[in-house]
DNA sequence: TTCTTCACG
DNA sequence: ACGTACGTGAAGAAT
């Protein structure tokens, strides 16, 4: 027999809202609402790309109730309007349809399903084969032997025997079963006290709906035979309202249905409008490069120009700055080129390290010598009188460091403006230059190739690398012009001038000077971890009876749970978790788990530690050099990277212990300096409760207190200490009883009974928190001491997991936001004290609530205190600030 | 590229 | 019916 030919229709309503809320908030510069316009083209495209479809067609719902709402007044009555931001929205989605060439089709009265219904309906009969993409249930009454359906989100096609695993009945059965249940979301009433499994049992038993009230006597439990005579008419009612209408007065023949793919000009023109960059990319739509408005770069190519454009730009009142090197790793960059821009449209470019095709010492003609322009650039950039700006400068200052060159007047910083106007978007240049100027950025990419034919900066030729480099210096001091005045209208202003830009140099330095590591002793740890998983591994392979990858949560969970026949205790998006936590719960079950939990644990040290820190050392300065990013926690913290130096494991096991390869130079020693409780007293301070505030001002043990508290009991155990402990964490997250339960291992009822006496004894704190809840709903966005922001939009959301997401959010980024505030003021008074006083110490790490120096000889305590005193006094508080001090030769021992 | 796991505060 | 504490970054497997 002939292949049928496959017709695809897909349930648009169902997916914008479904879009809607897996998008959460985007929108284009000019403010318009686009998430679910961008999640339902992602799932279109995902279609076209997956099915390949001949033909196809969309189908919608109309804004007019349809003719169920006649049947049943309430029907859909429980159903919520939709949101405001999604409502311009329909249209958009129904012209990327038409964009897209595809057919959509709706009639007033009907909705998206009885379209479907009808169509699929008559395609069947004439021979086609059906697939209809949706994600809703109600749908499976038309899955026949040539038509199923099919859930973008989900894996699995719909067939008829799908249908029966779901509901155990026929496709043409799920109307009654529907009948009976009834559907809460479209508020079909069913039969009370029927739930899914009743019904479909009661369906597979009599066949139908009708079925049933024929043999109303053979049903024995009398309870439910009452019901269901008492509730017919409901059952009927909800079996017409449940039933799609497969007759809707439709126009249209097949042929309208073919696909043959998109109208490119009128998709192209619909992206940009949206500013979906990425689409426009993936249709190689990309915008073309369009100058920005009268732009004139130059190359400066003689020291006479450069003294004379230095001259100039002396005298302006801010100066952007840009470098251009071989490489994003500082110790191995070589200077190529900076350019400069005091006016937007009037950049220059200062080429100074290009060479020719991979050999450095082939000098391109036309530059500047570097000894000579150096000393004129020197005094330029070290001029604290002449103020500078840069995108992420913490680079360029190490790049001219490194040069000999230490910059002075840095004023401003967009990515750090960026950051503090919204550091949840994303900051990159081009990113910003999309988004504040509309300009779309020369790329990386274009100027040096990718892949294999990859070209260095050096290679790039004068006049390609000027426009390119210009631009970035030009691109950020209109990203300034733009964003600067935002901050300083802003209550954000002081944390930006006084705390913000000024860090940007003191990480600078941190970086650049980074922290010796013992390469022979992680090399010694490398061979030990090496013998000692060997050895675990072997144990693993008896106890499983055969050889496997242990690292592959997959293989593992075969092992584990087919053929040992574990049971499975929690499950993960694509299958069965295998995570620390299973592993406890099944240890008593299988002495494999204690081997894996082991394994693991030693995998970790040595991949991720010892070879992963190995691996980060410069070859040059026997060091590591993390980079602390200042634009990436949303919160305000630092993260550190390449390598994290934030999640240096705290060092349980003695023969591993990772800290201690950290150490002090000879004559140096480490000082840690870490803040107690640094987030509990801050709670105290905000929420103003006593008895916090009473536990902290007697310098008590703050955890036992509160255990004092929730147990009333004068002394506490070290189980109870635990237990409160662990109360007084989650409390800062905005912890569930069932979350706490979780980490405590008891029963949820048990872990909301604490919580309620937590609140009951620390009533300030329980106010305090809602209040936090509160502001950010009236507000929109969470905010520190210092007036950081962090906007939350979803704390108005409908779907309650996201704003119970939102509300934890906006308890905890105050918390931790805050204490990022304060550790960053004293990072700033220490550095600026260790610079005016000419101490020879440096700070080299920040982990949240600790800092890590290293202490020339005869410093310690002059340092010790100094650091002390700054970070104690960074912020005043209702409760004093206590620091714990240490000095050692390595870190671990500094604590 | 995405997912899972796990290290830190 | 569903998922469940905040914030990060890195490695290895699988897609």
């Amino acid at each position: 027999m002939k292949e049928r030919e496959r017709i695809i229709l897909i349930d648009g309503s169902g997916y914008i809202f479904r879009a809607y809320y897996a998008i959460g908030r985007l929108s284009n510069s000019k403010g318009v609402p686009t998430n679910a316009v961008y999640g339902f083209v992602n799932m279109l495209m995902k279609v076209l790309e997956d099915e390949k479809p001949t033909k196809l067609a969309i189908m919608f719902d109309t804004a007019k109730p349809s003719f169920r709402k006649e049947i049943y007044d309430d029907y859909k009555a429980n159903r919520q309007k939709p949101p405001e931001d999604l409502i311009p929205q329909f249209d958009l989605i129904q012209e990327v349809v038409d964009c897209f060439g595809i057919r959509q089709m709706s009639l007033e009265g009907f909705e998206a399903d009885d379209v479907i219904a009808t169509v699929s309906t008559k395609a069947e009969q004439e021979g086609f084969r059906v697939e209809i993409i949706t994600g809703d249930k109600d749908l499976m009454q038309l899955v026949t032997d040539n038509t199923t359906l099919y859930d973008t989100m989900k894996t699995k096609r719909i067939g008829a025997a799908e249908v029966f695993e779901k509901f155990q009945v026929r496709p043409d059965q799920v109307v009654d079963v529907l009948a009976l249940m009834g559907d809460a979301s479209d508020n079909i009433p069913g039969v009370a006290g029927v739930g899914p499994k009743t019904a479909a049992e009661l369906i597979a038993a009599f066949g139908s709906l009708q079925g049933i009230y024929e043999n109303l006597d053979k049903i024995k439990q009398e309870k439910r035979r009452l019901v269901l005579t008492e509730q017919k008419p409901q059952a009927f009612l909800s079996q017409k309202l449940a039933t799609v209408h497969r007759n809707v007065p439709l126009t249209y023949d097949w042929e309208e249905l073919n696909y043959r793919g998109p109208h490119r000009d009128k998709l192209e023109s619909f992206f940009k409008r949206m500013e979906f960059s990425g689409l426009l990319k993936r249709f190689g739509m990309a915008e073309k490069q369009e100058a920005l408005g009268g732009s004139k770069y130059e190359t400066v190519a003689t020291l006479e120009r450069l003294r004379s454009v230095l001259g100039e730009l002396s005298k302006e009142p801010l100066v952007a700055v840009d470098t251009e090197t071989t490489s994003l790793q500082i110790h191995q960059a070589q200077l190529v080129g900076i350019s400069l821009c005091a006016r937007s449209g009037q950049a220059y470019y200062l080429p100074i390290g290009h060479y020719l095709f991979g050999e450095p010492t082939e000098r391109v003609a036309g530059q500047l010598p570097e000894k000579e322009s150096k000393a004129i650039l020197k005094p330029f950039f070290e001029s604290p009188d002449i103020a500078k700006v840069g995108q992420n400068l913490k680079y360029d200052i190490q790049i001219l460091k490194k040069w000999g060159i230490e910059l002075q007047g840095m004023r401003a910083d967009t990515l750090i403006e960026s950051y503090l106007l919204d550091p949840d978007e994303p900051h990159g240049l081009d990113a910003l230059a999309m988004k504040h100027l509309g300009h779309k950025n020369i790329s990386y990419e274009d100027v040096t190739g990718s892949g294999k034919g990859q070209i260095s900066f050096a290679e790039v030729g004068l006049e390609k690398a000027t426009q390119y480099a210009a631009e970035d210096a030009d691109v950020t001091l209109r990203l300034h012009e733009k964003m600067g005045p935002l901050i300083a209208a802003s209550p954000m202003r002081e944390l930006y001038e006084s705390v913000e830009v000024p860090l940007v140099g003191v990480l600078a330095q941190m970086e650049f000077h980074g922290i010796l590591v013992d390469e022979p002793c992680l090399k010694r740890m490398s061979s030990d971890l090496e013998g000692d998983m060997a050895v675990t591994e072997k144990q693993i392979y008896s106890l499983a009876g055969e050889t496997f990858n242990i690292q592959s949560p997959k293989q593992l969970s075969k092992i584990l749970f087919e053929k040992l026949g574990l049971p499975v205790v929690k499950k993960t998006k694509t299958g069965v978790s295998t995570d620390e936590s299973v592993l406890m719960e099944l240890r008593s079950k299988h002495a494999i788990c204690d081997a894996i939990v082991r394994f693991r644990e030693l995998g970790k040290l040595r991949s991720t530690y010892v070879e992963g820190l190995l691996s980060q050392i410069q070859p040059s300065t026997h060091r590591v050099h993390s980079n602390f990013n200042q634009a990436v926690a949303a919160t305000g913290r630092l993260s550190s990277s390449n390598p994290n130096l934030q999640n240096i494991p705290i060092g349980v096991d003695p023969k591993y212990e990772i800290r201690s390869v950290f150490i002090a130079p000879s004559g140096a020693t480490l000082l840690s300096a870490d803040y107690s409780q640094i987030e509990l007293r801050l709670l105290a301070d905000m929420s103003n409760d006593k008895e916090l505030i009473r536990a902290f001002q007697n310098d008590e043990d703050v955890h036992a207190f509160t255990g004092k508290l929730i147990f009333g009991t004068p002394t506490v155990t070290p189980e109870q200490r635990r237990i409160a402990k662990t109360i007084n964490f989650g409390v800062v997250y905005g912890q569930t009883p069932y979350g706490l339960s979780q980490t405590l291992g008891i029963s949820p009822h048990q872990a909301k009974e604490f919580i309620d006496t937590y609140f009951a004894r620390y009533s300030g704190v329980q106010r305090a928190l809602r209040d936090l809840a509160e502001e950010a709903r009236k507000v929109g966005f969470a905010s520190t001491r210092l007036g950081r922001r962090r906007f939350i939009p979803e704390i108005n959301s409908q779907n309650r997991m996201r704003r119970e997401m939102a509300e934890r959010t906006a308890i905890n980024t105050p918390l931790q936001g805050t204490a990022a505030d304060l550790i960053k003021v004293a990072m700033v008074r220490i550095d600026a004290r260790i610079r005016r006083e000419a101490l020879k110490s440096r700070m080299i790490l920040q982990v949240h609530d600790e800092l890590v120096f290293e202490v020339a000889g005869g410093e310690e305590s002059k340092v010790e205190s100094l650091v002390r005193t700054e970070m104690e006094s960074a912020m005043p508080l209702k409760v004093p600030l206590k620091v714990d001090v240490g000095f050692g030769a390595n870190w671990q021992s500094a604590k």
